[in-house]
Formats: structure tokens, sequence, C-alpha cells
DNA sequence: TTGTTCTCTATTGTATACAATCCGGCATTA
DNA sequence: TAATGCCGGATTGTATACAATAGAGAACAA
């Protein structure tokens, strides 16, 4: 197995269902790679790793299908999605329109709060340099910053899901040499415009920075140049 | 029974899942509002209807859960999804940055054969006037051209389950006098945005469709002015 | 009458039994 | 030897049995 081979203990009296649970710890599994895109998940296994029946595997694996993380053909059960160049750049298209709009809407709606968060983040990111870890963790803290002071819950489901579909992809950008810092400068133009209530600037700074990532991907991923 | 209460062959030899099926006969029942926003709907119910079972029953609930057409409360079951204003706002907000993105990448990438059932639906457009109901098709058609024109289909599921969303809401837009004949010009701009491949300008006049149609809706639903 | 508690039923959550299908290996044959 | 067709196990699709919970209404006390 990928996974662990212990058996997992399933939740008691929470009031969570058992469904949840399971695809809460598969998406889980997913993100962190440890079900890697291409492989296929079989039922049984999740099974005996969880605890559980098959039937809220089941619906986990549903649930998965709709926020594209696993394909599923009849009689042949559940795969990790595996994306393609085509469809990396499909999802960078989208994530830069979403990104786009959710600082355009910060902008207009951010509270004083959400907007001190996101500088704090900066200072934070200045101080974890070298720390590739840390930094991808900060990053992530400063884009669900924005995605919350849009204060539009289809545009955050949406982002969210998109997150989840990038996790698929191998390695950070981070391990481009001189990303970090590029990314830092991007990031405080965005907090910048979104600062002084600029919705047009906000916007096109995050799409700018969501083209220099996609860019920084392509290269990692298909050598692009 | 608010829908037939004939029980309804399920597929036999088919290829598809039970499954499927019942998705895709609950997710057309509640666009047609034969479920009403806010009515629960029994597992049992479901069964008898499509003489299933309840195994694939439950499955389609998580799918639609999952596309936001449902509300799953533990022990309690499902309930269509009511849309208050505020929610109304939002998801004209997510709507005007997706159609925007989409007639954006239409103008880059659409066929010759694309731009062409453009203008002839424009035409079909002024041929029904006068008829809610095929104005209100052809209009969903016109869009569905523009949404597969932008050759991304992350882009496409997610404005596909926005309309699934939007349907949920009472009545058409084109109730609104005069809101037809705004329509058809409104989609003329856009149209030949796209032919003459100005994204920028088809990105534009798409947002400033959808304003138009939100303030119709919030007009035709809360009764703004 | 009104409020409270208890019980019972309807309904959903979970497990499992059974049916359908796919896939690999093996034997048969040209 | 290579191609083909058949069989059996592995796996998923579906149905159903059983457990857990919520909610409505009866019974009772004040």
């Amino acid at each position: 197995m990928t996974t662990d081979t212990l058996k997992q203990a399933a939740p008691k009296n929470s009031g969570i269902s058992l469904g949840e649970f399971v695809l809460e710890r598969l998406r889980g599994a997913i993100r962190d790679r440890r079900y890697q895109p291409g492989q296929r998940i079989r039922e049984a296994e999740v099974t005996q790793w969880l605890g559980v029946s098959r039937t809220p595997v089941r619906e986990a694996f549903r649930r998965l299908q709709a926020d594209g993380l696993l394909v599923l053909t009849p009689w042949r059960g559940a795969q990790v999605v595996e994306l393609g160049r085509q469809q990396v750049v499909e999802l960078y298209t989208m994530r830069r329109a979403l990104e786009g709009t959710a600082a355009g809407l910060a902008a207009e709606h951010a509270s004083a709060a959400e907007v001190d968060l996101l500088f704090g983040l900066i200072e934070q990111d200045q101080a974890a340099q070298g720390e590739p870890g840390r930094l991808a963790e900060i990053n992530r803290r400063f884009h669900e910053a924005i995605h919350g002071a849009a204060h539009n819950r289809y545009l955050l489901e949406a982002l969210n899901a998109l997150d989840d579909s990038l996790a698929l992809l191998k390695s950070t950008t981070y391990e481009v040499p001189g990303r970090a810092e590029a990314a830092r400068q991007e990031h405080i133009v965005i907090a910048e415009a979104i600062r002084r209530r600029d919705a047009g600037g906000a916007e096109q700074a995050a799409r700018a920075h969501i083209s220099t990532a996609e860019e920084a991907r392509l290269k990692l991923l298909f050598g692009d140049n």
C-alpha cells in the first residue's frame, strides 16, 4: 500500500458522518500525493485502511469525482486524475480569471483586518527566505486571505476546488530559482492595490501573478522556455 | 408527490450506471422546478419514482450536494437549496466573471463555424419575438455556444454548475418588459466583438450583459429599483 | 390548559449479501 | 508459434438488512 497499513480508527461519537470522514482522509491523501496521479484506488483498500464499509467509501468517491480529483469508470473504479499539458494550461487560465476576480472583489470588500493580514503575511514571507516549505505554506495562506476577503462563497468554493486540482501537479514552483523573490514582489503589488481600493489594479496584478506562476510551472513540468 | 407517480423504468442494458441515471433525472427535476427550492427530498420517494434501490439515489444526492443544488443535513436528508438575496448577488458576481472570461476566450479561440453559430442564433432570436419560451431556449443555446467556443473544460464545468444554480430561481428575466430586445442587442455586441477577435471588448460586453440581467433578476425577485 | 417527558415511528447512516462485469491466464487449434 | 476463445477470480454496481437518530405526538403533572 502507498498509505499507512495500520487500520485507522473511524470517528465514534463525533457529529460527522463516516462518509465525510472518508472524504477528508482521501482528499488529504491525494493532496499529499500519497495517492499519485494515474494511480487506481480500490474500494477494498480504503475500506481496510480506514476501517469502514464500502458504502461511505463510495460516497466519498462520488464527491471527489465531482471535484475533479478522481475519474470513475463504470466497472473499473476510481483513478486519480492525471493532468496533461493542455489541462494544466486550461487550469491556469481558469485560475487567472478566478484569482483576478478575487483580488478585484477583495479591493472592494476587504475589511481593515483583512488588509492587515495580507501585509502581515508578506512580512512573514520575507522572514522565511530560503525555506521552501515555509514559503509555500505562507504563499498558500496569502492567497487564502485574498479569497476570503472577496466575500463570495461560490468564488471561494471554485478556488478551493482549483487548488485541489493544482495539488495533483508535482512539486511547487518555488523550486524555480528566483521564483520566491519574484512572487513576493508580485504579492506586494496585489496587496497594495487592495489597500488603496483599486479593484482594476488588483485584478490586473493578480492575473499577472498567475501568469508568471504558470510560466514557472510549465517550465518545471514540461521544460518550456 | 410533486413528480410523476408512475414508476419510471430504469435503463436495462445501457452502459450507464443507475447512479448516473438517477443523477440526471433528479437534476432535470430540480431544473424544471418539479422539486422546488426548500423542498425536502426523501430517499424512499425517489426510490419508488425511479424504481431503483436507495444506493444509487444516495450517490446522486452526494453529487448534487457537490454541485450546490442540495443541502444534506446528517440524519435529516436532502433539501433543495434555497437562495436568498445575498446569494443571488454573489451568484451573479461569479457569473459576470465567468461569462466575461468565456467571451474573452471565445474571441481568441472560436472557430469560424462557432462564430457562424452565434450569428445564426441571433437570427433565430429575432424570428422568435414574442415567444418567451422559445426566446429563453435560444438564449440558453447562445450562451452555451460561447461557453463551448472558449475551449476550456474547467470553465465549461463551472458555467454549467452555475446555470443549474440559477435554475433554482423562479421564472426567467424574459418576463421583464423590453428585456428580450435589450438582451438581443447585448448579444449582438458580444458576438461582433468575438468575430473581430477583440477579447477585451468581448469580455466587457459579456460582463455588461450579465449586469443588466442581474438588474432585471433582482427587480423580478425582490422588487429592487 | 400548558408545559414536559417519554415513546414510537419515520427516515437516514452503515454494513453486507448478491449480481454484473472486466481482465488475465490457459488451453485449444490452425 | 501465434491467435482465439473460454473460464475463473477480482472488482465494482445494486439491493437489502440492520443500527442510529430525530421529530411528532401521546401521556402525564402542575
